[in-house]
DNA sequence: TCATTATTGTACTCAAGGGTATTTTATGTG
DNA sequence: CACATAAAATACCCTTGAGTACAATAATGA
């Protein structure tokens, strides 16, 4: 309701709320969700504890906040891809090419903070659950909505659509641990065409024409 | 060396270190490996806590020995339908069967202690990271010599061996991680059933039969 | 100038958890 | 019986980490 009155009035704000979660998010992401604390995080950005607590109520508050950017950093491009108007196969080709980047050069840690973050719900609080199952239901929503559009095409498996929407998010998932483990992302790219590529066609036996 | 002199000297022992392992074994499966303390298996087994580092020196040695005793009840079984001489689709099948077990029924944990402590393996101590290593080779290695012989037989598809394995290793894992999360085995099966059937046979189309 | 308001940051509290120092206690051996 | 031995358990230490009380501070408004 009256949330940013604008008052200019007390003392002025100085912290960086998008400094906090971008260093929080780097260091969830590199280190684990669940192996930084928020001393670290203050100590790196500088702010003061206190100040985190009231920006982002506890350590359950940050975490979804940075979950929720998360989302819009690195989920929301994987659903682009599936919601862009190409080929199944090329669609194929653009989520392995995106699952296999080059996070190092990118500047960014391996793996995917998700699905770390998944494997380690059970250490986080309510509410990064929360945003944790609206993630994963979009994710698979947009597995499902791509696979029956695909479908209608004549394009696609003779498969469930809820159970290929499984498989291709198992897909993803396995990716990022490969990953995550120093797996050499050609030989992912290699793993991920043997997995994907029998989603494609359906008719043209096995062969993923690559 | 002189490990068990028997002298039968001193006080003898009471504490049960089978009990203690198995109460470990299940709370870090249950409960995931790292949100249970060394006080927590104290205070179910009754051991003291002196008595347990006694016992396994350290945290470290603890989960170490866990796991240890985890490889032969669950991953073992695992390595034996692979080692087993069938054919490549009654393996399948078998992996299958084994992957979507009811562990309600059966009276374990859900999903896989190993798979998790995979995925915390940045919470783990140095030997029990060592033995992580150790168990991963096993199984990868035990997916390698099982696919290079379904190919020698021509019942395997044209996939690199390492692929395949890392292949077969990843749905292990993903299932075992949907099984976590609650998804129904039948459909944890289906998915199964989508994924490793592409590898059976290799020239008789996609179809898994089936 | 002085009150009001909102934010800051130091310095705490409190609980959990890994690990241990120390004193007992139960057994064999001389 | 006294001594040596090995394991027992209580009661601790120490660190980490979540969360907060509270005094200081910087702005606006009268």
């Amino acid at each position: 309701m009256s949330e940013k009155p604008n008052s200019a009035r007390g003392r002025p704000k100085t912290l960086d709320r998008d400094r906090v979660l971008q260093t929080a998010l780097m260091a969830y992401w590199s280190k684990g969700p669940t192996n930084v604390s928020i001393s670290d995080i203050c100590g790196v950005t500088g702010a003061s504890k206190p100040g985190v607590y009231r920006e982002f109520g506890s350590d359950d508050g940050l975490k979804k906040s940075v979950l929720d950017t998360y989302h819009s950093l690195a989920v929301q491009p994987l659903i682009d891809i599936l919601e862009k108007d190409q080929s199944t196969t090329d669609t194929i080709d653009a989520l392995i090419g995106f699952m296999t980047q080059d996070h190092m050069a990118l500047g960014i840690p391996q793996g995917c903070l998700f699905v770390m973050m998944r494997a380690q719900s059970q250490q986080l609080g309510p509410s990064t659950c929360e945003k944790l199952h609206e993630v994963r239901r979009d994710l698979l929503g947009a597995y499902k909505a791509w696979i029956e559009r695909a479908k209608s095409r004549g394009e696609f498996a003779d498969t469930p659509s809820d159970i290929a929407a499984l498989f291709v998010d198992a897909q993803h998932g396995s990716a990022m641990w490969m990953q995550r483990e120093g797996v050499a992302n050609d030989t992912i790219a290699s793993v991920l065409e043997t997995a994907l590529g029998v989603l494609a066609a359906g008719e043209k036996a096995g062969a993923t024409a690559r």
